[in-house]
DNA sequence: CTCATCTCTTACACCTTGTCAAAGTTTTCG
DNA sequence: CGAAAACTTTGACAAGGTGTAAGAGATGAG
């Protein structure tokens, strides 16, 4: 797919550049601005424009790289092997240990432009879990009786609600996960 | 409680204005500028700035009236009477009465200055539920085993993640409602 | 080496937040 | 009623952010 005809090595290091920068910053402050990001590139403002045409352009980007390597860990949790309740507490785990470096980032998709293109860019997670949820109602392990789309955002939103409960410093670890883990088997159980 | 010494009734008058044209410009679009709350207000930008010293000042103060809206109509709904599951039940359908008028505000919490003001802001509201959710640990109805705060948001990020869905129109509000229902009964049960 | 491509510099237009001072206007109190 | 205090308005301004534009300079591909 080496759709372009002449694309110089340079402008692609400059634009992973800008993109690592922006990930890096974003996830300590999400209203970092423009001149702060490209400063941090080690580039001119008018370059990050180069590569991202407006602002909106460069979140969608950090957001669809978070959710590239969140999906890829998922990948390497082994989500068809084993039980499904297993499976899916090791999804979750790979996505908590992806998503806790950039803390700020989780809340980067409150506002998107245009709000169904932000369903669509957390669509591979959503997937993987899903799947495993699926594999779950398959096999008698989890109630097929709610609407599979409703289980899957139960689960997202659990687990964000147990980190920031951690985040927040007001449960353990340790046990923040306990509850989070029996409470998700309990809520799927038939 | 007239602690002022000289108030006047004109300057009540206009900061009521301000909050409700902004509750419901907010409410519409989370982004909307000073200049446009202060034009549905009937008022000059110069005025908002008046009775609130900042835009993060006017969004609490917003932010706190829905608070107390809430907090209102959950009283209303008679937290100690009956079962507690089904008291539960009664407070977030209170909750999601009032919220659902104003969809753009429930986004607001996002980004305060402060993550431990937001914190103390939401306090009436997660107390309610704590409470209800204390009696049903105390009766026999609920497990106790989880820390409480993790019960409490649990319940709070279940809710939320609900209305996202029938909002989204991914599933019909009859099916949303009755999952989350039999959804926290599980997440709950000892 | 040469040219197309990319980057840098400089400059500008625009919007929003927040501040300031002075001139109205309305309310309150004597 | 009348005067003083409180409030609002008008107009202008500074600071900071986003986005655009044009031309000179640097860099890589062939």
């Amino acid at each position: 797919m080496s759709s372009s005809p002449r694309r110089r090595a340079d402008a692609l290091r400059s634009r992973t550049a800008v993109l690592d920068a922006a990930v890096q910053l974003l996830g300590e402050d999400p209203d970092a601005g423009m001149a702060a990001i490209a400063g941090a590139a080690g580039v001119t403002r008018q370059t990050v424009y180069a590569h991202f045409s407006s602002r909106d352009a460069l979140l969608s980007a950090v957001a669809e790289r978070m959710t590239e390597k969140v999906a890829e860990e998922m990948d390497a949790a082994g989500a068809y092997e084993g039980p499904a309740g297993e499976a899916l507490l090791r999804l979750l785990d790979a996505a908590w240990r992806v998503s806790e470096a950039y803390p700020a980032l989780i809340r980067l998709g409150g506002r998107p432009a245009a709000p169904e293109e932000d369903r669509v860019r957390h669509e591979p997670i959503a997937d993987h879990i899903g799947r495993v949820l699926q594999r779950g109602r398959d096999g008698g392990e989890f109630d097929p009786g709610p609407a599979l789309s409703w289980q899957v955002a139960a689960v997202i939103a659990l687990s964000h609600a147990t980190g920031e409960e951690v985040r927040a410093g007001r449960v353990s670890a340790a046990d923040a996960t306990a509850a989070l883990h029996s409470g998700l088997l309990r809520l799927l159980a038939p």
